[in-house]
RNA sequence: GCUAGGGUAGCGAAGUGGCCAAACGCAUCUGACUGUAAAUCAGACGGCCUUGCGCCUUCGGGGGUUCGAAUCCCUCCCCUAGCA
């Protein structure tokens, strides 16, 4: 998979309460309300039309209700685009040591204060409404590879659709009265692990539902690339032509390029922000055979860039790279700690990915 | 000159007869990170290779005691503080 883009048949726009937004398009993370070490209007300029927060951890900290109270998360953040929550269900595959799953719902023990937090379907609507999400994710339950997460990802499937079930009625009470243009979008999220028979069924239930959006989780978790390919592909010719189809989780390069050929038109990951903190970014490299390009990742915190006078990539069209930061000064600020080089980086790579993306809008 | 305390791997700092190629921290190097418990984590970090719980060279310099010394003794050099 070169960096040339194959032609997309799909030509959709997502529109939500607050603009319409072109796919494919990539979401930053920011789990607690901002993007770690950027602005909003740092992140605007790297192309981003969504932003990614995360349910779970702004109900522990500071509250939906001081969010609401504050004006909802587009005020209290300053991020004026659309903002898509997610449910907590990651967090049910991320904590898994800390959490126990119920019929009724997951408990989680707050790691800061000690006390067992309850997320129900039903909660996780509450939160992500109040929070003032524009695109509310279901609460689903995540399997991860191992032998005993593998073993229940029949029973996790089977949860995950009643809890969709009640997440759809709950979304129905709180928006009960409102405008179609007014109301939040909400996505339902398939599961099954590896188990392409499950992935089907849940594909296929989840499509049956009042849902805004196709959610594909449980992939990207650690199996082999080959394994998350057969599943996209396998997936592919099964989706509704109408409505969007979000992959969680998958953020790089040659992942995304082969999921929006295959039929994806949303993404959100981890990857550029924290990789960027830590100090590794996306370059476009010729190979050395055939000198066609890929995606390369290089470390800026190398020994190889210390006299390094060029920016990351020449050819990329980011702040950091315009601006002429050398590889050898952002290797300079990660040797000294400086958090400038974590958001010079992050903003390099989300506009990385998003210049994915705008390849294929 | 006297007295006291010191000199350990790039730096700081443990160790005070065998389990010491030498804890730990920093720095350095390499590598991970996929709906963020992550500005984090892992490994390497005297030299060599047939990578063995192998060989070689180390704990200011030199000499000695001992089966065995970073650790004990002698001597020299250097540093710090106080006194002359």
């Amino acid at each position: 998979m070169g960096v040339m883009t194959k032609p997309r048949s799909r030509r959709i726009i997502l529109n939500t309460r607050r603009g319409k937004v072109l796919t494919p398009f990539f979401m930053p993370v920011g789990t607690r309300g901002a993007v770690k070490g950027l602005q909003p209007s740092q992140v605007t300029a790297t192309g981003t039309q969504v932003l990614l927060a995360n349910a779970y951890h702004l109900h522990i900290q500071p509250g939906e209700q001081v969010v609401k109270k504050l004006g909802g998360l587009h005020q209290f953040s300053h991020w004026e685009g659309p903002i898509l929550t997610d449910s907590g269900g990651f967090q049910v595959f991320s904590l898994a040591k800390i959490r126990k799953i119920t019929e009724e719902g997951v408990y989680f023990k707050n790691l800061a204060s000690g006390k067992e937090v309850l997320i129900t379907p039903e909660k996780s609507m509450q939160i992500q409404f109040d929070l003032g999400s524009d695109i509310i994710m279901a609460f689903d339950d995540l399997t991860g590879l191992s032998l005993t997460e593998r073993n229940r990802a029949k029973e996790a499937v089977e949860r995950t659709h009643r809890w969709l079930e009640r997440c759809i009625m709950e979304f129905h009470r709180l928006t009960k009265g409102m405008k179609d243009s007014e109301r939040p979008l909400i996505f339902g999220i398939l599961q099954g692990g590896l188990d392409k028979k499950l992935r089907r069924k849940s594909l296929e239930f989840v499509q049956s539902q009042e849902v805004d959006g196709i959610a594909i989780g449980g992939l990207a978790v650690g199996e082999t690339r080959k394994e998350m390919y057969d599943m996209l592909k396998f997936l592919a010719p099964m989706y509704d032509p109408g409505r969007v189809r979000y992959l969680m989780g998958v953020g790089k390069p040659k992942d995304m390029r082969f999921s929006i050929e295959h039929g994806i038109d949303m993404f959100d990951c981890v990857l550029p922000t924290r990789g960027g903190r830590h100090g590794s970014v996306w370059i476009t490299a010729p190979r050395l055979r055939s000198g066609s390009e890929r995606d390369l990742k290089i470390n800026l915190g190398s020994a190889a860039f210390a006299k390094d006078a060029d920016p990351i990539d020449k050819k990329c069209d980011c702040y950091t790279c315009k601006t002429g930061y050398s590889r050898a000064f952002l290797r300079h600020l990660f040797k000294v700690g400086d958090p400038l080089a974590g958001s010079l980086a992050s903003i390099h790579n989300l506009r990385y990915l998003n210049r994915i993306c705008e390849l294929y809008q």
